[in-house]
DNA sequence: TCCACTATTCAAATAATATCAAAATATATG
DNA sequence: CATATATTTTGATATTATTTGAATAGTGGA
């Protein structure tokens, strides 16, 4: 991923409405929600809701795929992750930075297992 | 962090002369470069680069600090942090994404432990 | 103080983006 | 075919962002 690329998706991030939407297919997770569901559920016209989900799919954040009269919209992970890895690339010379990011990740071992007990294996 | 302060964080990013600057200081490190120095390697003229400064500024991404005639601008891993703990936060319904950004701090986690072992230490 | 240096702010023109109503497209069904 | 549903496209308008030269402000040295 180049900066151009970065900056464009995170452009298209930087709009409340789109950033709610992608947030919500990320949340959603893989089986993704249909358009007129993301527009009615974030209280966006469908026009406009149209307008943000072609902004997001253009840059490669999300996907949509028709089933029957409905499309189905989902995050695409992928995007994300090199969008973060592209972030972080190189990052802070050694010095231990991004505390919170390594916690998501390690949340599993140290934190999983220190703050919710019945969950020692599953992430949540 | 709420998502309109997450917008504006990485509407702030997206921007390739915005981003180009917040890698630079991002791979600089704590030391940090001048805004002379900046616009100089990223060939952006003085009032642009300053333009761009200031709203990266705003947003809390990067700081800047006066050392006699120049201000040296660095960036705030902090917020950089919580963005990205603000973007995968209940993600994928435990799925396992991010392959990468679990890459990026495995990696971390092991050069910091065997390069300082004094970094257990925490900020807060 | 005057001057050189560093950086920001201002004013303006230009460029890009967001929104919504209305029309158009696609799909299913009676 | 006609109709209803789901979504997109179009168009017009309003708003916001970007850029740059010139002016301004802060700093340190002679």
């Amino acid at each position: 991923m180049d900066t151009l690329n970065a900056a464009e998706i995170l452009s298209a991030l930087g709009h409340e409405s789109r950033l709610s939407i992608f947030r919500l297919l990320v949340e959603a997770g893989p089986a993704g929600i249909n358009a007129g569901a993301i527009g009615e559920q974030l209280e966006i016209q469908p026009a406009t809701a149209s307008f943000h989900l072609a902004h997001l799919t253009r840059v490669g954040l999300i996907k949509g795929e028709r089933e029957s009269r409905f499309i189905h919209y989902s995050a695409n992970y992928e995007t994300m992750d090199d969008l973060i890895a592209f972030l972080t690339n190189n990052c802070c010379q050694g010095e231990s930075c991004l505390p919170k990011t390594v916690e998501v990740n390690t949340m599993t071992k140290r934190r999983g297992a220190a703050a919710s007990p019945s969950s020692t294996k599953g992430k949540k």
